[in-house]
DNA sequence: CCTCATATTAGAATTATTCTAACTTGGTTG
DNA sequence: CAACCAAGTTAGAATAATTCTAATATGAGG
């Protein structure tokens, strides 16, 4: 068995620009450069994008990679403590992850569950309060639910 | 078996001015006001309130009112359909909400999942753009995320 | 190559919520 | 009042998203 490690076609020696990056990104955040961890960090390297863990679970499955359910959440979650991605919430039920970690917002529609970008210059929040005594404000989330209408 | 009915402790004939104003907020809003409704509706109608389902279901069953945790959620749709209540969505876990319908925003500690209202002409918002075609905006959120620190 | 701390995994467990199908009840009508 | 029935309530099962567990695999260093 060779150019083929654990079921997975492997392309032999020559590693893309992308992988590349993915790597370094993976070892800046302290996080060993796993097969799935590369694999799926090049899922959601390319484009700015909104996932969530059954989404990617099932591209990554679509895609020939072997990865459980269990490691995109294991994944997810360190990425988004790593900083490289920022977790959105905006249903009560599901949790979407988003690769674009400026700041920014999002419009939410309700109906089908889909998640737009406002580029972060455009919405203006002003006269924050200050929080209550001992504490710090982590992050202001604006979201903008829409409908057809 | 008088002054009591299905087990509960009832005030045989007098009923008190809030029971009165929950009664008459309901048939407003087209329910029909049952044992379970109008106790939950007391029990929400004092004060601005937080509440989980959960905990509202915990609170009912103190008071000694015989509610089933299947009623709690369908009265607090109900009642949110009905523009009696809001939910708030901050947590992609569990759902809160809030008997304060008017427009305002909140503080919400991560570490005890605690929700602070923010009055409504407190925070401004400019800027926001326009929706995509054929959609229209539902409500904007603003939560403030903060933490000890 | 060996080792071992770190990762991954399948499947069970947990949690919040919704569904189902049977049983009440409130409001009406005769 | 007595019976009727649509609307409401219920216990418990079902679902869905996520986390946990305990066993196995793997990557990086010696």
């Amino acid at each position: 068995m060779s150019g083929s490690r654990n079921g997975v076609p492997v392309k032999p020696s020559r590693k893309s620009a992308r992988s590349e990056e993915a790597a370094a990104k993976l070892k800046a955040a302290g996080l060993r450069p796993t097969r799935q961890r590369l694999a799926l960090a090049q899922l959601l390297g390319a484009e700015h994008r909104h996932v969530t863990a059954e989404a990617l679970h099932e591209e990554a499955k679509r895609a020939g990679v072997p990865v459980s359910l269990a490691t995109v959440y294991n994944t997810l979650h360190q990425f988004t403590h790593a900083g490289l991605l920022n977790q959105v919430v905006v249903d009560s039920q599901r949790s979407y992850f988003d690769t674009n970690t400026g700041s920014h917002q999002h419009f939410f529609c309700e109906e089908n569950g889909e998640l737009i970008d406002i580029p972060g210059d455009t919405v203006q929040v002003s006269k924050v309060p200050p929080p209550p005594k001992g504490m710090a404000v982590d992050r202001v989330d604006v979201v903008i639910r829409i409908r057809r209408g």
